[in-house]
DNA sequence: AATCGACTTGGGCGATCGACCAAACACTAG
DNA sequence: CTAGTGTTTGGTCGATCGCCCAAGTCGATT
């Protein structure tokens, strides 16, 4: 039907395994994801699993990551088109409404974190993610004037992360809950208090140096 | 040496599988703890789990909500004790230090509310607590004149699991880089936008109606 | 037609899982 | 000393786990 040569269904078997853990994390959780209730999932034999990739945590972590990597690059472009000082929280508000929308995929983040926790080589490219995102939005707040930039952008991504935890023991909670809060941080506005943080200093970038981009 | 009677020994054993639950859903997550690997945890033999507790579940569930119990209830006493606006928040903040710094347990809270998502019974204890700590949050910011208590305290209970989540990615996070964030927050100060949420109002306690407490 | 490489199948390996059980043990009350 | 209660032990059950492999299928190449 779609695919022809071998490689191509191949290739299918492993979008369809990839998809497939994309859910079932989502779902059951990271570790209860087994190599026969993924191949279930996907509609292939448990077999493939171990011909397509070299183990189920490999599995885990390339859906994981991809997952993260495609999501964080939209919210990247949205970040630097922002011109406006809110702007930027508005365009992550605007993910986490369609991440709280559809269940299946809301909490694969959540997961994929506590997972990183406990594997190092998936935590190595996780955090490179999340910092990332947090440098975007921290340099995006700091363009705008924000006094602290950086403890406003870790405050916003613990937000969003706690929001759906938190979204799973109480339903009714809804992104426009918490978005005229997060809105309220993000105005450049009013001071944090002179404690901590110099006014404005993001700092490099951790991962943009490379040039691994795509 | 500490325990004469059997029930006196059976108590003590009960307590250590109920603290090595504690420990090792922190450390190697809530679904890959199992009877073994807790009963050699607690210094104990395998076969007692099951003749103590009615199943592996049943010991996770309540673990953590005996934790999550204690815990809250220390919270509860100081905001209920805060006067001033910002008190509050600075309680909880007192308690963030406080998770943040021993690694054991941190990761515990997040690791139950992800299993109370999947575990209807658990879900009903989990929900319930944090929503009373939640209300007793939006009650003192109230209280201090808040003009958007309800969805403040949301955010700032979000804020705090998802920093523990973000901390295992980050080490360098500390609850001092947040704090300031917070404390703007809890201030009474500033508006929130008039879009959403009346003024002041925090509805009825889900939980204090019955007699439960202790 | 013959060959080749990529993919797929069904079966099976040892290990671990939650749960259960009969027997042994420890201690108290009569 | 006996009876009774609560705890502990060692072992076992069927199920499931990650992973591996020999044989088979199928389209592309020659």
């Amino acid at each position: 039907m779609t695919a022809r040569t071998s490689a191509d269904r191949g290739r299918a078997v492993r979008a369809r395994l990839l998809a497939a853990a994309r859910e079932l994390v989502s779902e059951i959780g990271w570790n209860a994801v087994s190599t026969r209730n993924l191949a279930e999932r996907a509609g292939v034999h448990a077999g493939l699993v171990h011909y397509h990739f070299e183990s189920l945590p490999a599995l885990l972590r390339q859906a994981a990551t991809e997952a993260m990597r495609t999501t964080l690059d939209e919210s990247a472009t949205w970040l630097s088109r922002a011109d406006d000082p809110a702007d930027g929280v508005e365009a992550l508000l605007n993910d986490l409404d369609r991440y709280a929308a559809d269940d299946p995929a809301s909490l694969l983040f959540v997961e994929a974190y506590l997972a990183a926790t406990r594997d190092p080589v998936l935590r190595a490219e996780i955090a490179g993610l999340m910092l990332g995102l947090r440098h975007d939005l921290a340099t995006a707040l700091a363009r705008a004037g924000h006094p602290a930039p950086e403890a406003t952008a870790v405050v916003v991504l613990a937000t969003f992360d706690g929001f759906m935890l938190h979204k799973g023991l109480d339903p009714e909670l809804s992104a426009a809950t918490i978005a005229p809060v997060l809105r309220r941080l993000a105005e450049a506005g009013a001071g944090v208090g002179s404690e901590s943080a110099p006014p404005a200093d993001v700092g490099p970038d951790p991962n943009e140096p490379k040039g691994e981009q795509r």
